[in-house]
DNA sequence: CTACTTGCAAATGCTTTGCAGGAGA
DNA sequence: TCTCCTGCAAAGCATTTGCAAGTAG
């Protein structure tokens, strides 16, 4: 997706929620559209000098509430935030439990039909009804496999 | 697994991390088996009133440390603990959005086969050591879609 | 006896909120 | 101009930790 179509759909949505879309807002959006990963808030801070933290707290749950954004839970205490589905396309996810580093992954369009059929047995056995799923790999990435480097933010 | 075979290998993996099979412990131990469900620290404490919330943080850390418990993140801000699937068998969630709560479910053979064969193909695309997965489907549970309840904890 | 456990209370650290000034439409 | 947004500082809250007394082995 453009840049400028990305920023659009982002606009509709802050629209519907009655929201501006401010300078802050749309660095943001750029700065995870741009990542490919989820961020956290550490590492949002620690490229966005000036920002504060409170603030981007404040427009990520802004941006979330409005369906632009999404919250993830990694495998440490800090919350990660990455462009809604809708915008990205369906994904995964791998979780590193060295660096902690979250990566994005997409299974084939196959797999992810079996997958779609896996959830819809689960979830009608035990009358369920299933919005979103979530998938996540742990282990060790590249990266830490070749070199021990420490977990970074 | 009957409660003492399942007392004899809680009992093993603590003695192998140098721990002691304390009376709290069991009770932990007993307490998630009956769940058969991963369960918050106020719902804990809320059934065992006379916990200190420290031991128990304490004890079910020392649980999973030892192998025979593992801690699950959910829809809020709670850590929820159950027993090692080693104990218990591979299995996945359903998390209600209403109510918070998380309900087992496991996928039949055939599509838990499926999902592997998925999982293997994302890991390996990406040169990532698969060590586990979690995989949890999100939406409405059957009691909060018969009637509204409320969230409880 | 010696080391691990427990309970209480205080601390920690991510996240949220109150408030006063600034900016979007 | 009116409402929303921003930054700073202070507060919230699940979780962790220090310490002294209790207990397993």
């Amino acid at each position: 997706m453009s840049a400028g179509a990305l920023h659009d759909r982002v606009a509709t949505s802050l629209v519907r929620a009655e929201q501006r879309y401010t300078a802050q807002r749309r660095q943001l959006v750029e700065l995870l559209a741009g990542a490919g990963r989820p961020l956290s808030i550490p590492e949002i801070l620690g490229t966005q000098p000036g920002l504060a933290q409170s603030s981007v707290y404040r427009n990520l749950d802004t941006l979330e509430r409005a369906g632009a954004v999404r919250r993830v839970q990694g495998a440490d205490d800090f919350a990660r935030y990455e462009l809604d589905e809708e915008l990205t396309g369906h994904h995964h996810h791998l979780v590193c439990t060295v660096c902690r580093r979250i990566t994005d992954v997409e299974l084939s369009a196959r797999h992810e039909r079996a997958l779609d059929r896996a959830l819809e047995e689960a979830a009608e056995r035990s009358s369920f009804r299933a919005l979103s799923h979530r998938l996540d790999l742990f282990g060790v990435c590249a990266d830490c496999a070749a070199g021990p480097a420490g977990p970074g933010v």
